[in-house]
DNA sequence: ACCCCTTATAGTCAAATGGATTATAATTGG
DNA sequence: CCAATTATAATCCATTTGACTATAAGGGGT
């Protein structure tokens, strides 16, 4: 396998291994780490490189996009460099100088260790650091090589505003079905159709939007997709139809993703893809958009009012083909007073 | 300021004032970053260390603990190394050497850049990554110089089972309003107080035991705390009652506790913490030694027991000083099922 | 044996929340 | 003036959630 299986959920899955009582990583570690905490300015060998990575999200015409330079499907990144005062503005700078798009919003996504890079003379380590970014198209200043690519092209499946996508019950469910059954004991088989039936929602289950990165390891793990520079064998006929990218780049857009609608939902952060006005539409269908799915109309605008996020600016849109819509602005002050919304443990009061 | 402000929610509070109109890092952004992709092998000027920090997590007696070594006040740590398969191996590597204690679930906090070390010859990068670990103290292998020291002893603020904890009114409260009220301008000092208030629940607002992070955070930033190693003007008289820790060792062991208290509520991570069997009362009770607050009783049986997370061993407890109680025990097939509980949106089903 | 204490376990009830639906208002375009 | 389109308000009902009460089952002392 030319790529290595990481992700936020890797230590999850490595516990299950755990529970299992199957050998994990913890029992065949390497021992021979050595020396102390001083040790450590002796060392050269120790040093290795670091990338940083920017999944740059801004939603036009009502799809959400991802930024990407080059011809090739590549997010913008660069090494952390002796120069950079910290490794947000190091971030920064790369996307500014790669795309000429200052960024708002930050944060961090993931730092994993890439694959041992064989240097001219000596092993060379490297480690790239992935981060989440929120702006607006119209920030763009007259883009350089880059563009705007809809999410739902890497990701066909994700989308399910326009009802299910043909390709989750036409091609994936019928290739994860042939995956599960193709493991060795009926434990594995077994487990794996519980994992794919949770994640994608089959036998009658739920479409969970936030489970975009699980589902993506699970088409991962059973070799349905292939990515760009990777040396897989050609004999598989065909793969699920979806674009790739270089490298890790889809796993990390993933992970983004994930996070992103997880946190659509207890942190006001669609304001930082939205203008400085909007109608309560429009920005229902922004959220739409990064869920990937619909929501009900009255119950959003019910749930917009009581957290009390936005405020009437007093004009109104006329371009929306029926009633004029009241314009409204984001109340900046609830970033200081937002308590973070749901719990859920029973806890006792008073 | 001897440290760098930094943590998961600095791009958050970056964004804020971004949105006020005030100077970030991105306006003054450095604008030397050159070089393209291809020029990354030529420079050994971009090579930093990476250093592996373990915040790891055991509830003994209903006491949530953190693990240290040496005589300080120090997490298990130690450099990311060539002969380390992957940087979670190294991390349990280290981990054991220096505490003897092997890792079970682990999760990824935080990576952030040191700052900078002047080496004999030429600047030093460092880049910190930081995890939190989930065990069991019975796991501990007759330990070296480590040991387990409550959470609660750096962060007294945050014990909230046994009352509001008197340091939060009667230290805490007065000194934040008096930082508050040493703003230059009025609406930084309304600002102030508003986050106070909101992270410490102050004004008639709920305790939000998920804060940590802020709540350090801020206490950080009124300078009300004191890190060893760091070199503030001893002319300030006193802080607020707290051991500290190493380095940023308080602000990793912060964005952990948050983390994980902000986990138990829809993932069943507990259970990493809990013997192989137990009494729903032992799990309320680490629950809420997590959570740092009480937690109704039948209504933490009724979620328990609606979600299916345990099943009945078929023995019972009778040192429970009462009424013999069953045990239970994980049911570890629902780490397939999950479905992850909570949605926000209001979504249109159908 | 009995009482009393402790904890376990089951059940109830009201309030709040959340999903779905219907009704009404204000525009544009023909 | 009508039809189509979108905005906005209001209502209904099932489910969830917080708070509380009642009963069961043990141990320890007298």
């Amino acid at each position: 396998m030319a790529m290595q299986l990481r992700g936020v959920d890797a230590a999850f899955r490595l516990n299950r291994l755990r529970h299992a009582g199957l050998p994990t990583t913890f029992a065949t570690m390497d021992k021979q780490a050595k020396g102390t905490r001083k040790d450590r300015a002796a060392f050269k060998a120790d040093e290795v490189k670091v990338d940083l990575i920017a999944f740059v999200v801004a939603v036009n015409d009502n799809e959400p996009c991802v930024l990407t330079i080059g011809q090739a499907d590549t997010l913008p990144s660069g090494p952390f460099a002796l120069e950079h005062r910290s490794l947000q503005s190091g971030l920064r700078g790369w996307v500014e100088q790669q795309t000429g798009h200052p960024l708002g919003y930050i944060e961090q996504l993931y730092t994993f260790a890439d694959r041992d890079r064989i240097g001219s003379e000596r092993r060379q380590r490297a480690i790239s650091i992935s981060y989440l970014a929120l702006t607006r198209k119209e920030q763009a200043a007259a883009s350089r090589k880059c563009g705007w690519r809809s999410w739902y092209e890497y990701f066909p499946w994700e989308d399910h505003r326009f009802g299910t996508p043909p390709v989750l019950l036409d091609v994936l469910r019928p290739r994860l079905i042939e995956w599960a059954g193709g493991a060795a004991d009926a434990a594995t088989r077994r487990e794996r159709r519980q994992r794919a039936a949770t994640a994608f929602g089959f036998d009658g289950r739920h479409w969970n939007e936030d489970l975009t990165l699980q589902r993506y390891e699970l088409i991962y793990e059973a070799g349905l997709v292939q990515e760009a520079g990777s040396a897989r064998d050609a004999t598989r006929p065909s793969l699920v139809p979806s674009k790739s990218m270089v490298a890790d780049h889809r796993r990390i857009v993933a992970t983004g993703i994930a996070r992103l609608r997880a946190k659509i939902k207890y942190r006001p952060v669609v304001f930082e893809l939205m203008p400085q006005s909007f109608t309560l539409l429009q920005l229902q269908r922004t959220v739409e958009a990064l869920a990937g799915r619909l929501i009900n109309k009255p119950n959003f605008r019910r749930l917009i009012e009581q957290q009390e996020l936005v405020e009437e600016t007093g004009e109104t849109s006329v371009d929306t083909g029926g009633r004029p819509a009241k314009l409204y602005r984001f109340r900046h002050a609830v970033l200081d007073e937002t308590p973070i919304v749901g719990t859920k443990l029973p806890v006792a009061r008073g």
